[in-house]
DNA sequence: CGATAATTTCAGAAATTTCTGAAATTAATA
DNA sequence: TATTAATTTCAGAAATTTCTGAAATTATCG
């Protein structure tokens, strides 16, 4: 590997974190470099930057287009692939998270509909199912809040995420004023979902630590 | 493996999902089990119900013990170990998070600030430096929305979710309202209703691209 | 203390994942 | 169509991770 010191420690941090975040380390690597280069960089640069086997640059490339994290760009006079990442990070965060759920919410999801679709055939399963669609309950309403707020334009989502809990503070505010003529408990806001599964009643008290 | 169907699905596909979540397929198997036991498990159950060894029960339960996702229960009379999960699903989220952000965000913060740190030696590594500070001012936005949010309870955290983007759309409309006797175009969060304190600063504009 | 039970450790076996080099494929050019 | 360049595929080598069984450790009890 032969690149500017301050360059390699950034690409030697995404190949070892490669793993933990569901890549390899090849692949982090590239990633990581593309990232930084100001300019595309084709394959064999990379061969040339990492000092790994072409193949490996082949195979890795095709895992970050994938993942939707790499763009394809051509010279004129040159029909070699070039490959950048996003130059815009917010876009390159809605992509992962986009990505990640993919893989790894999403089939979760739906295995615990089927379960859920099922009659429990004993009182252990009975449990099951009710633990199950807590949790299923659980990532619905996270999805939903992904699917929600995934559209919001890049300076309405800073503006939300700078805003963090403070709403929610409002919002207690505001229900109990507005609750002193009405109701005692307030329930805050409209846009449940209707599909939630039954039997998910409340969470056990038992919070357990 | 001798589980009643329904139950052996879903240990089933969080073995086969672990590797995506960055824990193994036992880690994963065991994990599933004790959340749909309505009883602690001891070690030897689990090598029962799951069909493996006992020294991988024993490690995979440390791992689960290092990612705080299971709680140590003892019976009168018995001194066996015995193991489950919390109760409430938004605990078990709020400790994945956690967890997650330990092991998958923090030490990429940190490498980050160690590089921006440095003097670049070329033009190349202070554009790859730039890079990095897009980066890491992206990750600490995102960092500091988890910090504040994570201290809610349950209830306000809810009401959060299920708010989703209505508020950014709220707070526009608000701004848009108030920028007419001030400003003529809106830069969102200049003034905050009483008593939300002034936020961090600007997201940081160079938006790149 | 010695006996027994529960648990942990760890070397190496087994399984899985990653990586390479050689061959095959695709596509542009003469 | 043959030639050359770019890229991909894939069998097996290399590296890494996971898992096991045997031995070691820890804790309790008579």
């Amino acid at each position: 590997m032969n690149l500017p010191p301050l360059i390699q420690s950034f690409v030697l941090h995404f190949g070892e974190m490669g793993s933990r975040w569901g890549i390899n380390r090849t692949v982090g690597q590239i990633y990581a470099l593309l990232y930084v280069s100001p300019e595309p960089l084709c394959a064999d640069e990379i061969v040339e930057a990492l000092g790994i086997s072409r193949s490996n640059v082949s195979m890795s490339l095709r895992e970050l287009q994938a993942w939707n994290l790499v763009l394809l760009r051509h010279l004129p006079d040159d029909r070699r692939d070039f490959f950048t990442t996003p130059d815009d990070v917010w876009q390159i965060l809605r992509t992962l998270a986009e990505e990640r759920k993919k893989r790894e919410v999403d089939p979760t999801l739906s295995v615990l509909r089927e379960i859920l679709m099922q009659q429990p055939g004993s009182e252990k399963e009975r449990y099951a199912q009710q633990r199950m669609a807590q949790m299923h309950g659980l990532i619905e309403q996270l999805t939903n809040w992904y699917d929600d707020v995934k559209r919001l334009e890049t300076e309405r989502l800073a503006n939300l995420l700078s805003l963090g809990s403070k709403i929610s503070r409002l919002l207690e505010t505001k229900d109990r004023i507005v609750s002193l003529g009405r109701r005692s408990k307030a329930k805050a806001s409209g846009s449940q979902p209707a599909d939630i599964p039954p039997g998910d009643g409340e969470p056990d008290g038992g919070a357990a630590r």
